[in-house]
DNA sequence: ACTGCCTACTAACGCAAATAGTATAAGGGG
DNA sequence: CCCCTTATACTATTTGCGTTAGTAGGCAGT
């Protein structure tokens, strides 16, 4: 599906915690504290993004404001998905994915699945 | 996690697929039949994909024949793991993870939860 | 010794992301 | 009305990784 570059990651990641469209100045400000990238840089990111469809925009006066085109949880779902596609054993594969999450994943996973298609009764018949 | 090249890719797979130590001309001769790289290709790679721990191998006469580090499975769900990880509701993300399950994959999930920590009895005590 | 195959070494090419400078326009305050 | 600040548009360079493969050299079997 694709990977987020290394600059990109941190972006998405800010304006999916922001939960509001963002200005370029908002997201650029609060990016790597350390070693803050510029302006610009942030600005050309944002417009790259923009236009593979990551991101949406709307005019604020003469700034725009992006907002995630789909749900952080939406995307994590897809790239899940997208690993588990491409190996043919899939049944192995979930199993080794079960085994290896802590017990409070797991537990969650349970639930998760209760609630999208509840089991029947535990019954043997 | 890291991702596989576009030809680091079909190479695993083959790898995998042939689920033993495999020498460069195993590789290289029955890969994209339509335009096969050359031989120095695969071997590069072959190279590379050992070089960043993705192989191991052992010598066969001159030649090197190469094996996975890990089973396909394990790799896949360490990119499952890696996917759920980077979100920090992994409540939300899970349930979006099962509601694009088919069926038949949601099944296997089931079975895989109930081998790795059999659900005590429903038992509202 | 000759002919293949295999390896080691080297290097270029392409692409995408990261990085940012410069030019330009607009708006606000003096 | 002009200047300063800030935002965008445009452009370009850098960088890193994967892909691609050529060339040289060695060993083995005929």
């Amino acid at each position: 599906m694709h990977q987020f570059g290394e600059l990109e990651a941190p972006i998405m990641d800010r304006l999916w915690e922001l939960g509001r469209p963002a200005l370029v100045r908002e997201v650029a400000d609060t990016l790597r504290p350390d070693r803050p990238p510029a302006y610009t840089t942030v600005m050309t990111v944002l417009e790259n993004l923009y236009r593979k469809g990551w991101l949406r925009r709307e005019r604020d006066g003469r700034a725009w404001r992006y907002t995630p085109t789909r749900s952080r949880s939406d995307y994590t779902a897809a790239l899940m998905q997208e690993a588990l596609d491409a190996n043919p054993d899939r049944r192995t594969a979930l199993a080794h994915f079960v085994l290896q999450l802590g017990p409070h994943d797991a537990a969650l996973l349970q639930q998760a699945l209760d609630q999208a298609r509840p089991r029947p009764e535990t019954d043997g018949s």
